[in-house]
DNA sequence: TAAAAAATCCCCTAAAAAGAGGAGTAGAAA
DNA sequence: TTTCTACTCCTCTTTTTAGGGGATTTTTTA
């Protein structure tokens, strides 16, 4: 069985140049483009198509938008968002609202069609770049930590209690407290919950 | 340029196969293929490929080894590992030895040439599944939490306390309680610390 | 519809963590 | 040489969690 694919980009070079890749494919069929959310719509009322390549910034409408109204009207649908930039807000809003992928805008042949048939077997699809971005969010405001509050945090996080971190590292209880007290000030943490939540995520453990 | 790609592997099936699918390809020329360790090793050395697409089972070595031994002699020379099995050892360890990518024997046409592609550019390729293997790690001996025990999981983990979610969720704070004991049980965790770390790693939030 | 599972509620005690202070010492960097 | 940072140690109080029970009422689901 054929894929069908629908493109909506309000560049012609950008629905040319994907629609010359997958043109002689054997297992993609070209349902053809929109330039606007509109007539993607009324596209749709006709056609539904496996897959449609979505740009995130149209004229009319937003993507994000269009994705979602796209999902809720046709949940069969796989979107594959396209966008020329790598924002981390993008992607994730993206996803957020239904779509099954991410592509940067110069992607190759092989990631297209590698994407499309991910989608298709009900898998997410995001190009390396998103991925990594996904990766690594929260490592910007990650804080700085010393030595010492690394190898307590590890601990902790194992279910060390303060009084079985001070045997193991002989030091007294006092000082592993005023280390968990940096580290819930430095991550800006409620509690010890919240803390190796964060640090977790953050891949400090 | 063409990328020149070579393979090891000593099942002719698999070497027919994706000999067959990159054949015609603009971007790639096939320069050969060995069914064991020591031909590859020969071959290297009257004609050194970009690429090499290379089986982790060989009769005469490990693909683990040969790697090892062809990224010394041929720092240039990009391995992506192939395996039937998507088993995290492999991959981990095949990375560990050099290898620039890991893809499953029963790859796509288009994953193989967007794994040959990434590599080139420096860049590290894993399959979709063995990635998906690398996050997951221990998902196998994850618990069966009801709904609300991951409700009040999340909340733990955003740092509330027992007497702030029972007013959140309009229970008893002994309610709370009772869930919090179930967690612990369920993940086999000794205090709240390790209960977040491993649920966290789990991805259950 | 009956049995199982989930969700709710309660008791008690002990242990652990959080919150608020302050303070001395060794070593690295300015 | 001074200043800064990391590491260490301390007291005291309050809050929160853990560990041990037991019990009732809704929902699922077989």
């Amino acid at each position: 069985m054929k894929t069908k694919v629908f493109i909506v980009d309000d560049h012609s070079m950008v629905i040319e140049g994907i629609k010359s890749m997958l043109q002689n494919e054997p297992h993609i069929e070209w349902t053809g483009h929109a330039d606007n959310a509109e007539s993607c719509l009324s596209f749709l009322q006709l056609h539904v198509p496996h897959v449609i390549l979505m740009d995130i910034n149209l004229p009319d409408k937003s993507g994000l938008d269009l994705c979602k109204e796209v999902i809720l009207k046709y949940p069969t649908i796989k979107i594959i968002g396209l966008s020329s930039f790598n924002q981390l807000s993008f992607i994730s809003k993206m996803l957020e609202n239904g779509a099954s992928g991410y592509l940067l805008k110069n992607a190759s042949k092989p990631e297209i069609l590698l994407a499309i048939e991910t989608v298709m077997t009900r898998k997410k699809y995001l190009s390396l770049e998103a991925s990594e971005m996904m990766k690594k969010k929260d490592v910007e405001d990650a804080p700085t930590l010393t030595r010492r509050e690394i190898e307590v945090l590890q601990l902790i996080s194992e279910g060390y209690t303060n009084s079985e971190m001070s045997e193991k590292l002989f030091v007294s209880v006092t000082t592993i407290d005023t280390h968990r007290k940096h580290l819930l000030s430095k991550f800006n943490a409620k509690n010890t919950a919240a803390l190796i939540h964060l640090a977790t995520q953050m891949k400090f453990i």
